[in-house]
DNA sequence: TATAGCCAAAGGTGTCATGTTTGCACCATC
DNA sequence: GATGGTGCAAACATGACACCTTTGGCTATA
């Protein structure tokens, strides 16, 4: 038995992999039709691994298959946007820049209404919690230590999710943390952050200490609308 | 070869269906371990298709298979809650209630940021129809034609999702549409739709067709604020 | 005697090759 | 146009290894 053929072998993960990112990024169109032997030629697989992807692909949306056709690749509007392997796909493609301003404005709308759930819902170790980091926020922000900077806010936001006591949002928190490690990359924050991001951070802290959805549901909407504003051009 | 064994035969789709509800019902609680051989009893099936299912689940991140352990079963904060199955899985669980109030949430994030979008970006044609169904919508509810208005209260939202341009928006159509549709089991509607609300339909509808965005989400606001608060308790 | 460390066997998934069955798109024929 | 045959590609079945990792027993040592 050839423990190595001429095609170069390739496990299973990462044919879905390599196939998820072709689709997402357009290389493969919708209407596109593979077949398991094509799949099996090019990745020097059996059949049973090039199902095992195929299935993947298939419960994500990116593909369906059909007897007697092969595997039809599909549009966008059949993929299952936000599991994260279609997010990082699709922030890994050509469409990135898409990608990240639908994921900027998701976040923006669950965020406003997880600060009103987490002033409700909040433990006391989760508000003391927030208050720190929105110290820890202010300091390193003057200070200018970026990196210290966006390990807090990153912190600070997963922390707001969680809070909110709701299984939905809580699943958005690894989005929140793309969307806030990537804006630097796409130009969508100032080198410095701004004093009243730091106070909204602060009010958005204090609000949820004190129990107060609509005094939090007012200061996220401060930060909020300095994203929004920066989304525009 | 037998073609009918002493066991039920079933389906791959079927088996990833019955296992995926008892996971998130809590029938299989997270940490119990199962093995192929299992199912392929189980389910009266060949290890192919065994896998198959298996893989699926394993997308959803139920489950993980791990050598010489089997197939282990996770919690809650490993799931795709925003996967379509998986939904449509809680809301047949015993946990339908809690998982309804969550998409309810979700909901009303998502809507909220999907009117102002809508109202920068919203073509004339989405415009006329979103006014068409608001009128329709007021019409029917004060005949108190209930089936037909849920029909368009439905198509009402889709669409105003649809109008924001944003895929990750336009992907919760179907969580609104079972939201919405849920609604009166969970006895969280009138059952003559409130003045009010038909108001703020219209509202919403008007605003975008002026592309004010402000006042959009200022309608959408009183809408949301009737939900909101028909969820407490 | 108790404990630490090591090794070998067992038991599970991962992968492969091959065969059989089934649905269905296409085409020739009526 | 209906209609039936034909071949294609996936769906499903089976059996055989390879490979990993847990477990438990064995041995050496304190």
């Amino acid at each position: 038995m050839p423990k190595n053929s001429a095609v170069a072998r390739v496990g299973r993960d990462a044919i879905s992999e390599t196939l998820g990112r072709e689709i997402v990024d357009g290389a493969l169109s919708p209407g596109t039709v593979l077949t398991l032997e094509s799949l099996q030629q090019r990745f020097g697989v059996s059949r049973t691994v090039a199902r095992d992807s195929v299935k993947v692909l298939e419960s994500h949306g990116l593909l369906y298959s059909k007897r007697r056709v092969g595997l039809v690749v599909t549009g966008t509007e059949h993929w299952s946007v936000f599991a994260p392997a279609v997010i990082a796909w699709r922030l890994a493609s050509r469409h990135a820049r898409t990608a990240f301003i639908e994921l900027t404005q998701l976040r923006i709308a669950v965020e406003t209404e997880a600060v009103a759930m987490a002033a409700l819902r909040r433990t006391e170790d989760q508000a003391r919690r927030l208050l720190d980091l929105a110290a820890s926020m202010r300091r390193l922000g003057e200070t200018e230590e970026v990196e210290e900077f966006m390990r807090a806010d990153v912190a600070f936001h997963r922390l707001l999710l969680a809070a909110g006591a709701n299984s939905m949002f809580a699943a958005l928190a690894e989005v929140v943390t793309e969307v806030l490690t990537g804006r630097a990359q796409h130009g969508l924050m100032p080198t410095r952050p701004m004093p009243e991001a730091l106070d909204a951070h602060e009010g958005v802290a204090r609000a949820i200490a004190d129990q107060d959805p609509e005094a939090a549901r007012r200061q996220m909407e401060i930060l909020v609308d300095e994203v929004r504003s920066a989304l525009e051009q």
